[in-house]
DNA sequence: TGCTTAAATGAACACGGTTCGTTTGAACAG
DNA sequence: CTGTTCAAACGAACCGTGTTCATTTAAGCA
């Protein structure tokens, strides 16, 4: 029988190997063997079935971190975890980009595991949604950029860009050395930067 | 006469006034006053008009902070021009996201000239992209936080997530006492610790 | 005055999501 | 065993996309 678990199951399924565009409401009845309008017994149309399938990625974000370590360990676990749950995923993000979030309780209660971490480490609570807020943005931003080609960025054989050139060259020698891939290395930078500076900003609040 | 140029502009007026799905190739032409294939002799189509409404917005980006100032306040100001330039058009985060970049000779030239002044400053030719894509994430990803709508965070009167409420309310009257919107107070506190965090990174090289 | 050519037309086409009246089939009551 | 009920699946439509193409228009030029 058909119910809701299967359609977004399947509807994940298809997200991953067609693309955002690929994954239609045919498709999915098809994969399931079984008309369209079957579908809409089960979920409301388009739009319900793309927030379920969020809802289903979105439950792999592990916040357990925040019980066991000090608050920037734990962020960056965090982050990590999140990023990880969208980057396993691609074409989701751009979904999520488009389509608003709707009230969901399960995001809620990871506001919960974060702003307690904070508050508890002495944040003051009128600071705790703003890093919430842009580190989330930094995560999306990265897990957008995750499903961009790898070469995308590749200056190729310009004459009018070399300072830019030989930075995209010697940061390719280096991720090839390293054996990581380009956007593993940005996201790294950008999230121990930013951890660090709210450690220094931290550190500054005493004062 | 209908030109490119003209199908661009007003492709983003529409764009600004009924969001990213309002903007059809039909609406485009009937503000023209024009039929709709007539559009296709100029744009080879929905992704090409896109991609050329991206141009137009990525044209008001400044770089020019980065001949002038220190890196890490240049840096400051390439992102906020940046981020502002999406902001003013909300609804481009959500195509840019769902379409690929292509290649693009002006945003080449913008990594010019950040990675141009990153090298000068002493940092490693090999950590230059993974800077400029880190920071770009958050930029973007800020940006989409700013299309979403101001109270799509509000816990409202959840009793199970009491910290998060505290804090969404800490911060809301912080907000208001101040007088500035929520994405940007987080956009500030993101660019200040990530920017901070960049600084101690660089401190760090010379040891 | 004719010829050429780029541009605008309007009617199709293919393919999305969605709706709705009909039919199926399994559970249940008499 | 029979008749009723009701949710679930069906299938044919509807509407609104982006896109194409043969045709007409009109302006520039020899």
């Amino acid at each position: 029988m058909l119910t809701r678990q299967r359609i977004l199951e399947t509807g994940l399924l298809v997200l991953d190997e067609r693309g955002a565009e690929g994954m239609g409401m045919r498709d999915i009845a098809a994969r399931l063997g079984v008309q369209v309008s079957a579908l809409y017994n089960h979920v409301s149309g388009r739009s319900d079935l793309i927030a379920g399938i969020r809802e289903l990625v979105s439950d792999r974000i592990d916040v357990s971190a925040f019980a066991a370590q000090p608050w920037p360990d734990a962020l960056r676990a965090w982050a990590r975890s999140y990023r990880d749950a969208f980057a396993a995923h691609p074409p989701t993000i751009a979904l999520l980009a488009v389509t608003p979030v709707i009230e969901d309780s399960r995001t809620g209660l990871m506001y919960e595991a974060v702003a307690r971490a904070l508050g508890d480490a002495g944040w003051p609570e009128d600071r705790v949604m703003a890093i919430i807020v842009s580190l989330e943005s930094f995560i999306l931003g990265s897990a957008m950029d995750a499903v961009a080609a790898d070469e995308m960025l590749d200056p190729g054989d310009r004459e009018d860009v070399p300072r830019y050139r030989a930075a995209y060259l010697a940061g390719a020698e280096r991720l090839q050395a390293s054996g990581t891939r380009p956007h593993e290395d940005a996201f790294a930078m950008g999230l121990d930067a930013f951890v660090r500076g709210l450690e220094a900003a931290h550190a500054a609040l005493d004062a």
